[in-house]
DNA sequence: TAGAATGAGTTATATTATATCATCTGCTCC
DNA sequence: GGAGCAGATGATATAATATAACTCATTCTA
């Protein structure tokens, strides 16, 4: 059996309505922790909103200048804490190239991902690529390579931002 | 037309002549700079070659280490002129997901890479993978992503170690 | 009530990377 | 020869990212 082509969720549209994309996203973390047994305590929640304050990716100090009003006593240990945990339950990711972190849009289940981080307008967007993630399983089969995370980072350009320099 | 499925260069046996390899690598990368008229100064010769000491990502204060018994006045930024120097030329490559650093085995061209990181013996495998790379850019397409570099780092066990910790 | 598990506070430190300014070396141009 | 320039390195300082280790509080439960 083979491989919708399209990917499993909607992709960030050039506008769009954010603070409904962020109540999805809350929602569903305050869910899923709640049918894991797992508590999103209000450090975790405060974090996890930072994060989807946009849809670039946030670096930790970032989050942690960020929560300080809230939580004033946060050092960087409170912040890693909370980063800890939500790559953990598969709420964010962690995008290595950036050192930062982004907001998962198919929260909740540990999975492939491909990321488009835009240069100009430092948008990541992910996607679920699926074809992708078939040419890589065939290369680890050629290669004997048991992949145990597949991350694919690209920097370039988004759509909106290669519009709007090429006009 | 599809598909010469075999890698275009010789992944690295579990047991080869390394030594072979090491000079194999230091030669091109001589000949390299002398075309494009750079200079492969000593330092940063010192560097690749202790990048090559084995196909394990090195990291940037482990070079530094390394080098002081030759050059006594090493700093930080020693390392890290030598190392930008060596990515730039596409002489090595930045391991993203570890902050390290590795031999390229196909230099001298800017290109995309594949990168299989084995979390059991730590070592690099670079792999040409254009049917990956042949995905990505059908994904780009789609996704009106303007790629300016396509790195995929994948961990997980290398055929070697998967065969030993099945035994 | 003792003991385990979890989360968070606190302090300190480790690791990774860059900024800035000074110096040296080889080269060109006059 | 000497002024001027470019590239590489020396030297000092500091920024940015991340973890360790120990403490205490809460909750659950045996
Ligand atoms: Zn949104
Ligand atoms: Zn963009
Ligand atoms: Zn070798
Ligand atoms: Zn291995």
């Amino acid at each position: 059996m083979k491989t919708p082509a399209e990917p499993l969720f909607t992709p960030p549209p050039t506008t769009h309505n954010h603070q409904q994309c962020v109540h999805n996203a809350l929602k569903t973390a305050e869910t899923l922790c709640v049918e894991r047994g797992v508590q999103l305590t209000s450090i975790r929640h405060q974090v996890l909103e930072l994060i989807w304050e946009s849809h670039k990716a946030v670096k930790a100090y970032e989050l942690l200048d960020r929560i300080k009003p809230l939580q004033n006593a946060a050092k960087p240990a409170t912040i890693y804490r909370a980063l800890d945990f939500l790559i953990t339950q598969g709420l964010i990711h962690r995008v290595e190239s950036l050192n930062a972190f982004v907001g998962c849009r198919c929260s909740g289940r540990q999975h492939e991902q491909l990321l488009l981080i835009c240069k100009q307008c430092e948008e990541v967007e992910e996607r679920t690529a699926s074809q992708v993630m078939q040419a890589l399983a065939e290369e680890f089969q050629r290669a004997g390579f048991t992949a145990h995370s597949k991350a694919v980072e690209v920097h370039g350009l988004c759509q909106r931002c290669a519009g709007l320099s090429s006009e």
